[in-house]
RNA sequence: GGGCCAUUAGCUCAGCGGUUAGAGCGCCCGCCUUUUAAGCGGGGCGUCGAUGGUUCGAAUCCAUCAUGGCCCA
């Protein structure tokens, strides 16, 4: 590579702070050409330790370490049963504290942390002297014995050290870790590397993805995966972005949904279908919202919006379960219990428990704008926006536990079956602590009012409602095949993950979320 | 989109109109064979986010911009 070269400046691979360094050794030549004095790294004397590492026939990137025995946790936890056990671990060097003929090392691993001692009289002058070329950050391997020091700690004894691999950067402060924001999600790897606890954070994510796929692999549900390149992003209310295929000269969209694909895995005699996937919808950032995020869509043939209640409940109590080990807990200081039934209130009760019009006595739209009007509530805007609007500013904060939202207008639902009153939809859309954290239908699966419905649509997108539904021919052409009855679900994995993860925002949960390029 | 806040050393932060901008960690030099935020002695490594302005004097006050965070829509 030619990081070792001394020469080149590979700029990408600076953070912009540290890019700024790089000019001190050039400041003071007037007019000099920067780019030969420019120094490839801030530590030079990594670079020299790497190079006398080399000097030494040894690898500074090292090589296949086989025969780890264990874990840094394992050795911590069951020190008293492995004392004077050989053991070989390997691992990233946190701190060193030297003692002139001995040492001791922080040897941090995916587990957790180990204390090390290297003591010349044990290992050699020679191994010893490989701590000259030691920096925080290295990754080390080490044969040793178990021990315990003087004051109880946990250690081992090196009888061999390895060095493993160079770090040409120094690891985030030790005591402090990494606490900027803005850094943490730009490096997130020099936050895992500095906060257990977002380790722990990650891990969690992983254990609710792993108890939704064993929740629907358990009821029967194939996992598929359908794609990510749509000719027409539909099945949901979103801007989707744009991308572009080359070869066959084709405007394509990222998609903004799962569902109309899932849908037609029904028509083609799939029964029970779901997929965890990325979706991208072109809004903005902010605390709950990321351009890309993981959404899970199931559909049940023969089912409805009552099984997928049933199922929505088990999916948040086994998430909680697998992450936390229970099915209470805490967001932001308030209690939540994912182990009870869920409440449920109709869309049009909700707003009129907290103040809001009787939206069941509104007939028209120009009811809902008349309505609007004396709310503050924008009425001017796209219906479905104005009816969101409305649920918005009334119910919405004050659904704090658990709750079902039941039978919302057909008109922000084109793609539910309409209840009874067909002014509302077969729909729910469960809460928790004021936020949606996923929306399911009894499916419409008649060609014929989803056709309805996309014409509809299109109107409103005409009348400059620009998330409104695109006709979807392709689409209707399959439901046209026959569907079966079916109910539909989507959860918002990354919001559940919040909730569950007590994360002040949804990017605490994402491991690298959007942000602007570093000048 | 609106409000509030932040931006000072590699990291975590102090300094908030007046000497040459500081501390801890990290880093460099030396000592130290059971330390652990190891210790001891020495060394400050900086375009105080950017650009304008106010002032005898600006990291500090004002304006604009940039980036980010939190809250609200």
């Amino acid at each position: 590579m030619a990081l070792a070269s001394g020469r080149s400046c590979p700029s990408a691979f600076l953070p912009a702070r540290c890019a700024l360094r790089c000019s001190r050794s050039t400041a003071k030549v007037a007019g000099g050409d920067m780019e030969s004095r420019i120094e490839p790294f801030s530590e030079p004397h990594r670079l020299e330790k790497l190079r006398e590492l080399s000097s030494l026939g040894l690898d500074p990137f090292g090589h296949r370490f086989t025969g780890i025995t264990h874990h840094a946790s394992e050795i911590v936890e069951h020190c008293d049963a492995l004392l004077g056990g050989a053991v070989r671990i390997a691992g990233r060097v946190r701190a060193v504290r030297l003692h002139g003929g001995s040492c001791f090392l922080d040897l941090h691993d995916e587990s957790g942390r180990i204390q090390v001692y290297v003591r010349k009289d044990a290992v050699g002058e020679e191994a010893f002297h490989l701590l000259d070329f030691l920096d925080l950050g290295d990754f080390l391997g080490v044969d040793g014995t178990v021990f315990r020091t003087r004051r109880g700690e946990p250690s081992v004894d090196a009888t061999e050290i390895t060095p493993l691999s160079k770090a040409l950067r120094p690891p985030p402060e030790k005591y402090h870790g990494l606490q900027d924001t803005e850094l943490r999600y730009r490096y997130r790897y020099l936050d895992l590397m500095a906060n257990p606890e977002v380790r722990r954070t990650f891990r969690q994510r992983s254990a609710i993805i792993q108890a939704f796929r064993r929740t629907l692999d358990e009821r029967g549900f194939l996992e598929v995966e359908t794609p990510v390149l749509h000719h027409q992003a539909t099945g949901a209310a979103a801007r989707p972005f744009g991308t572009h295929h080359n070869t066959l000269d084709l405007d394509l969209n990222l998609r903004i949904a799962l569902e109309l694909h899932l849908k037609r895995l029904l028509v083609g005699g799939f029964e029970r279908v779901y997929e965890i996937g990325r979706v991208f919808r072109n809004e903005g950032i902010s605390t709950r919202h990321n351009p890309e995020y993981t959404l899970m869509e199931c559909y049940q043939a023969y089912g409805d919006r009552e099984d997928m209640m049933d199922l929505t409940e088990a999916l948040v109590r086994e998430s909680a379960l697998a992450a936390l080990g229970q099915t209470r807990f805490t967001y932001r200081g308030e209690e939540f219990d994912a182990g009870q039934p869920w409440h449920r209130v109709t869309f049009a009760q909700a707003i009129r428990d907290h103040g809001g019009p009787d939206v069941d006595a509104l007939r028209t739209e120009d009811d809902w704008r008349h309505a609007a009007r004396e709310t503050g509530v924008d009425p001017g805007q796209p219906i479905a926006k104005l009816m969101d609007d409305l649920f918005e500013h009334y119910a919405q904060p004050h659904l704090r536990q658990p709750t079902f939202v039941l039978d919302h207008p057909a008109a922000m639902s084109p793609l539910a079956r309409a209840a009874a009153d067909p002014r509302y939809a077969l729909r729910f859309e469960p809460m928790i602590a004021g936020m949606e954290i996923g929306n399911a239908y009894t499916e419409q699966n008649s060609p014929l009012a989803q056709r309805a419905a996309f014409e509809q649509q299109a109107r409103e997108r005409q009348r400059g409602d620009e998330e409104a539904h695109g006709m979807d021919e392709d689409f209707l052409f399959a439901l046209e095949h026959g569907m079966p009855p079916t109910g539909g679900l989507g959860i918002g994995v990354d919001r559940l993950c919040m909730l569950l993860l007590d994360a002040s925002s949804l990017r605490e949960v994402i491991l690298f979320p959007l942000q602007r390029p570093r000048a």
